[in-house]
DNA sequence: ACTATATCTTTACATTGTCAAGATTGAAAT
DNA sequence: ATTTCAATCTTGACAATGTAAAGATATAGT
């Protein structure tokens, strides 16, 4: 079965001379691959790379271990997310539409790549402070959020700092996007109500925000 | 430094004869204890069975693989966390103050234990159909839960069916005790505002919750 | 007392992450 | 153009780990 895997990914491997070419990304880039189709399970090092086509031992030239790699991955996660956020949120000129594709874009993105987003929130413990690049992106999400939410905060025309009440709203969307990924805990006849709570909770949250700031 | 910590676990191995006295329930304590203080990383099978004073084959008796292990693991967590929820609610007739105890048991839990929340909520995938175990508790935690909103809602004199409600306060409850927990996206000038935030939350949710039932 | 079954151990093996040493390449320096 | 050097990748090896198979031991039922 991973011998399989293993020749479907060699196949694909680019044609190349002992030196490659900007193999990091490629490593990160089959990373994100596996990881979406067989989860962190399936995401080896060796596996990844055999896919970019070279040695096993080679990505140690770029992450230090394997938690280097899963750092890096994340941080392309981020990445994909702020720009799922920023695309969501331009031209978007009304208060509400703009927290609810702000939160809307979060719990999209986590279904949408279940795998990286429990990467990001998940188990594994990544402190960011061993990972700047990590650090870097996830604090230029943090930004991002932060902004939009007073922007819209404002455009209510309420006057607030803003940053409490957006890791308030940060915190409901981890909490919608978490319980959409999750298999666990959720009952299987409130499954399809998924959507549904979806909708609802940015209601609730909406009609939170309006009476907090009266 | 594993072997100190092996010298340790043995050290406290029970005195047993072959045969041992509930040998299933002390590795999942072990295991427990093990995750508590050293992450996921840490727990290993055969540190759990040094621990418990039993080869490193011995819980293949007991636990399909080592996904089982953390699976029993996972249900002991929920058992802890609905007894917290239990506590923290009962003699509790204020409807408002029934929620925010409920939210904030949750996200004492997850505070607690942190490395056991992220396992219940993490990257590694435990679905809860091939544990029939782990099925269960987290079943009897939704319904507490449930039961406990509905309550609430109840004593706040309104009507509703309360599951989806209670689905988006549970995901708010979520998202609060993932934030707290995590390392990663927080920036460092946030973190002693878990506490606000918290208060916060449970403000705009409770605000929410009115403005919507009525 | 005997047997059968459950429980645990021993042994072995494949996978994996990591390390050290060596091979290869491209580029800078002479 | 040749040499040198640093960066890049490979090879080989090793320890840790999960897992499976086969054997040893104790408990319970007859």
């Amino acid at each position: 079965m991973d011998d399989i895997n293993n020749i479907i990914d060699k196949a694909s491997k680019q044609s190349y001379s002992y030196h490659h070419i900007n193999l990091r990304a490629t490593l990160v880039q089959k990373a994100l691959e596996i990881l979406s189709t067989d989860g962190i399970d399936g995401l080896t090092l060796r596996r990844v790379s055999g896919a970019a086509g070279v040695s096993h031992a080679a990505p140690a030239h770029y992450f230090r271990d394997k938690k280097g790699l899963l750092a890096a991955v994340a941080a392309e996660g981020f990445r994909t997310l702020t720009a799922d956020t920023v695309a969501a949120t331009q031209d978007c000129r009304n208060p509400k539409k703009l927290l609810q594709n702000c939160v809307k874009s979060y719990v999209r993105f986590a279904q949408r790549e279940p795998q990286v987003f429990r990467l990001l929130f998940g188990t594994i413990e990544l402190n960011s402070s061993e990972y700047p690049e990590l650090h870097e992106v996830a604090m230029n999400h943090w930004n991002l959020c932060i902004q939009l939410f007073k922007t819209a905060i404002e455009g209510l025309g309420f006057n607030d700092d803003g940053e409490l009440l957006g890791f308030c709203i940060w915190a409901y969307s981890q909490g919608i996007a978490s319980l959409t990924v999750n298999q666990t805990i959720i009952p299987p006849h409130m499954i399809p109500l998924k959507e549904a709570m979806l909708d609802k909770s940015i209601e609730l949250l909406y009609a939170g925000l309006i009476a907090n700031l009266k």
